[in-house]
DNA sequence: GTTGATTGGGCTAGTCTCAGACCATTGATG
DNA sequence: CATCAATGGTCTGAGACTAGCCCAATCAAC
């Protein structure tokens, strides 16, 4: 933690690659966090290319690169567009290790430890904001909607239960680094087996998070997100080993 | 918060701006956060340029922004480089004001909202770590460093304090969304005046969030981290009305 | 002084990216 | 079946960005 080590945190690359690059490591997080559900459509090209902010060129190569993957399936002509085909792969601890492998152990912590410290954030700031009824039912609704939720739309709903708790903040930079943080560990979380009792602990964790949000118990919904998380991060480990 | 609300969050812009303008912004982050101090040398054009990932001719086109505007002090020649001669201006209530309009109402909510859930989320993560002596020891060193400072280099002083605790956790990710968030309110920050009360006052709560780091105590370090934070946004707010 | 290493200054050829215009395909609607 | 609005597909000229090379200035060491 010498003095050079501390330029490394302000004078790293101010980029993290190309165009074309960035741009498909987006429209993935998108398709991953299921923004854009199976099935669903993803914005006209002129339009999604105006929300990048990038020239419909670039944004094409990125649409067919993941169109020549699988991940998506484009149609010409009205009623056309680029409709998402990628379904989460089966929970394979085979996957699990190679996904592991390919991220870096290093690489792993650090992404778990950034999930851990903004997520417990969010759900701190939010516990000490006076929220409006309509606010409060947000949250309600999206606990309600993952607990009904099939195997098949887990994943996508526990990513919305969790990103609706930084997007309920009012803060879009505290939005993003979670959908962020969420999306450097989301391949991890979807290769690991979906077991009963394991739903079962999460829903009450789910359910402690909004009990300690809406009762404004900041220091109960730093401490239930926490728990929540290293539980989720102590699943990993333990298909790990 | 609808479905169309939160492809925001995801399908925002790639890039902030051009590589140009990205530059002189990461640039003047080292400089105002005081990781290049004034009278400091930035790192040679070929080096900085790579470590940035950018081209040398785009990185001279930023230092010649920046030493345009008074900033760097550019020689040439052995021993020549771009020396900082940015000093933080004195404190003023109507550079605050002016500051403030420049952001927008919205963006400062936003941007100390962000920096109070990344930087509690940063001290409850390193207070559920198990340090070693020499961590703690910089923790310390840190505290004592700032407790010394004089006038002129205590907001520098405060922003190392502040980012030790990011980068003593050990997640490069974490320390560098500290970094922004704090780059966010730094000009804010430095146009409040420096009153020993509030000097004094700051003091006190720095030892606080130490001692519950050092002692382990998750709950302490978030809740003297927030209280110290919401006291400086309080502070803020004050000399805007 | 002379030398030589280090550093900023500048040039060029090639690649990436963009804005904008125009073409091709599709399918609901009348 | 003909129309036409919406959408993907393609091309072009201009500007941004890069890698690599060489030049110019400076100053400690000899």
């Amino acid at each position: 933690m010498d003095e050079s080590a501390r330029w490394m945190t302000v004078l790293r690359p101010v980029r993290a690659g190309n165009a074309f690059e960035e741009t498909v490591e987006r429209l993935l997080q998108a398709i991953k966090l299921g923004v854009v559900p199976p099935g669903g459509k993803l914005p006209p090209e002129r339009e999604l290319a105006a929300q990048l902010g990038i020239s419909r060129v670039t944004l094409r190569e990125a649409i067919r690169a993941l169109s020549d993957e699988g991940y998506l399936d484009v149609r010409r002509g009205r009623y056309g567009g680029a409709f998402v085909t990628y379904a989460p792969p089966e929970p394979d601890a085979g996957d699990l290790r190679q996904a592991v492998n390919e991220m870096g152990m290093a690489e792993l912590t650090d992404a778990l430890t950034f999930r851990l410290a903004v997520e417990c954030g969010a759900a701190q700031v939010l516990a000490a904001t006076t929220l409006t009824e309509d606010q409060r039912e947000v949250l309600r609704r999206r606990l309600a909607e993952l607990n009904q939720a099939g195997l098949d739309d887990y994943r996508r709903l526990d990513t919305a239960f969790h990103l609706s708790i930084a997007e309920l903040t009012g803060s879009t930079l505290l939005a993003t680094t979670c959908a962020d943080a969420r999306s450097r560990v989301s391949d991890l979380l979807n290769a690991i087996p979906m077991l009963q009792v394991n739903l079962d602990h999460a829903a009450v964790q789910h359910r402690a998070i909004v009990e300690a949000i809406l009762s404004g118990d900041q220091d109960a919904a730093r401490r239930a997100v926490a728990e929540h998380l290293e539980g989720t991060a102590a699943l990993l480990r333990a298909f790990l080993s």
